[in-house]
RNA sequence: GGACGUGUAGCUCAGUCGGUUAGAGCACUGCGUUUACAUCGCAGGUGUCGGGGGUUCGAGUCCCUCCACGUCCACCA
């Protein structure tokens, strides 16, 4: 043995042999109760960040352990498609040959896409590999495999049959550069100053921000409670510029305190309008094409974009006086999570999911710990998310993702939905002429059936082995996109929870708590970390010092102090097993407890047993980061640097126990470091591999 | 505006049911070590547990309040 532990010269070495002995499989043996992880799927264009390696390493500890408890166990890999993060990243790199997505045609774009994705897929997968990630990968899925889409296509046209699905006029958060339409939850909040322009409506004044829709106004309102203006309800005000009369109407949303306390109404473009509009049975009116263009408005400005429009539309108003006066305001608007350009909420046809059956379901579950969410702060949140979800749009405007299984009949405008098939006729009209809606499912649409998809289209059986899975473990921030709707379609799909508990990860962020992003230069690679330091250091220092609930932060500090920590159990082994020759030919089983009666043998091996139970329990309440304190402290202070400093007197008598308290340590700290256990244990000559040891309880 | 958190040593964080002298790692200081390891050992000690009030025999822990900070959500045009 050297005399430093030199990872780089072990780590590919030792998980080709776990790989090719089969260990990450699990042997189904329907009399023992599996354990599943179902792995949160990255990107599959994406190389793994900082916050992927706490994932890897959360989850590779659970399954190890596991599975030397004995417990068939299924760590279940996948990748993603991503749609609108992996198209937004491929249309970044068309942008920079100087094309766009506009230059080419549906099918080939996709290919397009296809093609980069499968290029770089396999990066995520082998750099999980290199952190040691015991996940079968026999069993690897991607989101977009034809077997998933199909099941996918399943849970879709059950919801449509079950009148859970409508196709819907609704307004939605649209990004006219990106093209789509978003959830809320992927429009960002900004703060911005901007002018109040208080505008003369002929009856009376009106405050807005945004003059250049006015032609798309349906009404004026105004509080219901509102003495100024209660001469004025059922009245007509003027549109200026067009001049076009319209409705004077009350709206408890109004703020009779805020700006002029009336508002125009232009439920097209605005979605407290759109909803104001909803509740008095107002038109709906255009001004702002999907390009972000005017449409529908006086000749001079059609075509114009919506700044321009502002501009041009203040000019003219300010020239006849119509602006009774201006004020800067400092509020927020919606923007695009992805490239940052402003939202226009507009209307447009959209494929909806009525949530509520689903939530309600899916909160009785959470509730009655059907599924145990396994930190109190994020059940509340989870709570708070299932009372509160709107109903949800499904569709998105882009190629990148499973198209919708949607066909219109050309004569009678009929929907027909089928479970992938192309349908051969209009059902209601007989016509034969259909054609497939344009749109794709949001991501989360089908990823939130990942936990049955993948284990209904793996091997024959695993989804009435391993489902419901034991636990899904992934960062709290896609609580909402994510975790949620896999309760509610798992639910749905399948009339089970997609799995028992439901363990929240805190984000990584660099050593002065910054999250850590590219424009901050503060990215940690964690394959560059697991290169320098080893895998097991980059894991152990990932779990140490927070609560797997809570926000870490990362420094190389702590990394560094792990890989000492990894060579200070290379050097213990070095030690024990140093004597080999002189000592150890009795054929001594180290996997033996022996009988002693030395007070330093017996209070280590009382030490030893205190540490295992308390690993154990602390294994099974996730606790990670007290059990590996627990290790790092009875390995380092109690075996080596009482117990083994002691027997250097008594070395032959010492021995056996020596033997019996390395082995121990290698089991008990296999999960967390198992590329320098596994080398260890390989030095002490015996056969099969520490992956498939038995967990010492 | 709403929800959920956080505040403990210089730094990053634990502290479970309210119970002994509040802990760990890193950093720091001193001493030591050729033979398992300098990626080492031994020793050292630093705390108004954010402030204030309350409950209690007893509070870092429970309650109230204030302050500071963070994250997510949101409909003030």
């Amino acid at each position: 043995m050297d005399k430093v532990y030199n990872h780089s010269e072990y780590e590919e070495k030792i998980y080709k042999k776990w790989e090719s002995s089969g260990a990450f499989s699990p042997i189904v043996n329907k009399k023992k109760k599996p354990f599943t992880i179902i792995m949160p799927p990255p990107n599959a264009n994406d190389p793994l960040h900082i916050g992927h390696a706490r994932f890897v390493a959360i989850e590779d500890i659970l399954a190890r352990y596991h599975r030397m408890q004995g417990e068939p166990t299924l760590w279940l890999p996948g990748t993603d498609h991503a749609g609108i993060e992996t198209q937004y990243v491929f249309e970044k790199k068309l942008r920079e040959k100087g094309k766009s997505r506009f230059d080419y045609d549906r099918d080939t774009l996709y290919k397009m896409i296809w093609d980069y994705v499968q290029q770089n897929s396999d990066t995520s997968i082998s750099q999980m590999k290199r952190l040691g990630a015991s996940a079968d990968w026999s069993r690897l899925k991607f989101t977009l495999d034809p077997d998933i889409v199909k099941v996918i296509y399943g849970t879709f046209k059950k919801l449509y049959d079950e009148g859970l699905i409508y196709r819907g006029e609704r307004i939605v958060n649209y990004c006219t550069r990106c093209g789509t339409s978003f959830s809320e939850l992927e429009v960002n909040h900004v703060e911005r100053d901007d002018e109040l322009y208080y505008l003369d409506y002929g009856t009376l004044t009106i405050a807005t921000t945004r003059p250049e829709p006015i032609f798309a106004d349906v009404a004026v309102a105004v509080h219901p409670k509102d003495k100024r203006y209660k001469h004025l309800i059922g009245k007509k005000a003027i549109i200026p510029i067009i001049n076009r009369e319209i409705p004077i109407i009350t709206d408890a949303v109004v703020d009779p305190s805020y700006g002029a306390g009336a508002v125009k109404v232009s439920p097209g473009h605005d979605k407290v309008d759109f909803e104001i509009a909803q509740r008095h049975k107002l038109p709906i009116l255009k001004a702002i094409d999907v390009d972000g263009r005017m449409i529908n408005v006086p000749e001079k400005y059609a075509g114009l974009y919506v700044n321009q429009a502002r501009e041009a539309v203040v000019a003219d108003l300010t020239e006849t006086g119509l602006i009774k006066k201006t004020e800067k305001i400092h509020h927020t608007i919606g923007v695009c999570y992805r490239d940052k350009s402003v939202i226009e909420p507009m209307v447009s046809k959209q494929w909806f999911l009525e949530v509520k059956p689903l939530t309600k379901a899916a909160l009785a579950a959470v509730k009655t710990r059907r599924v145990r969410i396994t930190s109190q702060k994020f059940e509340k949140i989870a709570v708070h998310w299932l009372k509160n979800l709107k109903d949800w749009n499904i569709s998105r405007q882009i190629v990148w993702g499973i198209r919708i299984p949607a066909w219109r009949c050309e004569k009678c405008l009929n929907w027909e939905i089928t479970s992938g098939l192309e349908p051969l006729e209009c059902t209601k009209c007989g016509h034969t002429k259909l054609t497939q809606d344009k749109d794709t499912f949001d991501t989360w649409f089908s990823s939130g059936q990942w936990p049955f998809a993948t284990l209904q289209t793996t091997k024959k059986g695993d989804f009435d082995y391993f489902y419901p899975t034991s636990v899904m473990n992934t960062a709290y921030d896609i609580l909402p996109f994510w975790v949620i709707k896999m309760v509610m379609l798992g639910l749905y799909a399948t009339g089970e929870v997609p799995f028992k508990e439901i363990l929240f990860h805190g984000l990584v962020r660099d050593r002065e708590g910054q999250k850590i992003s590219k424009s901050k230069g503060n990215v940690i690679n964690p394959i560059k970390m697991a290169e320098k330091y080893g895998a097991d250091a980059l894991r152990m220092g990932i779990v140490w010092g927070a609560l797997v609930d809570n926000d870490i932060s990362l420094s190389e500090d702590n990394i560094r102090g792990q890989r000492n920590f990894a060579n200070k159990l290379w050097n213990i082994a070095r030690f024990v097993l140093s004597n080999e020759t002189k000592i150890r030919n009795s054929k001594h089983e180290i996997r033996t407890r022996p009988r002693v009666t030395n007070l330093d043998d017996k209070w280590i091996l009382a030490e030893l047993k205190k540490s295992q139970k308390k690993i154990t329990k602390l294994l099974d309440k996730y606790r990670l980061n007290e059990a590996a304190e627990e290790l790092y402290n009875f390995i380092w202070k109690k075996f080596a640097d009482s117990y083994l400093e002691k027997t250097k007197s008594r070395r032959e008598d010492a021995q056996a126990v020596l033997e019996y308290v390395l082995y121990c340590s290698l089991v008990i700290a296999h999960p967390f470091m198992p590329f320098v256990t596994e080398a260890i244990y390989q030095e002490t000559g015996k056969d099969g591999l520490l992956i498939n040891a038995p967990w010492i309880n």
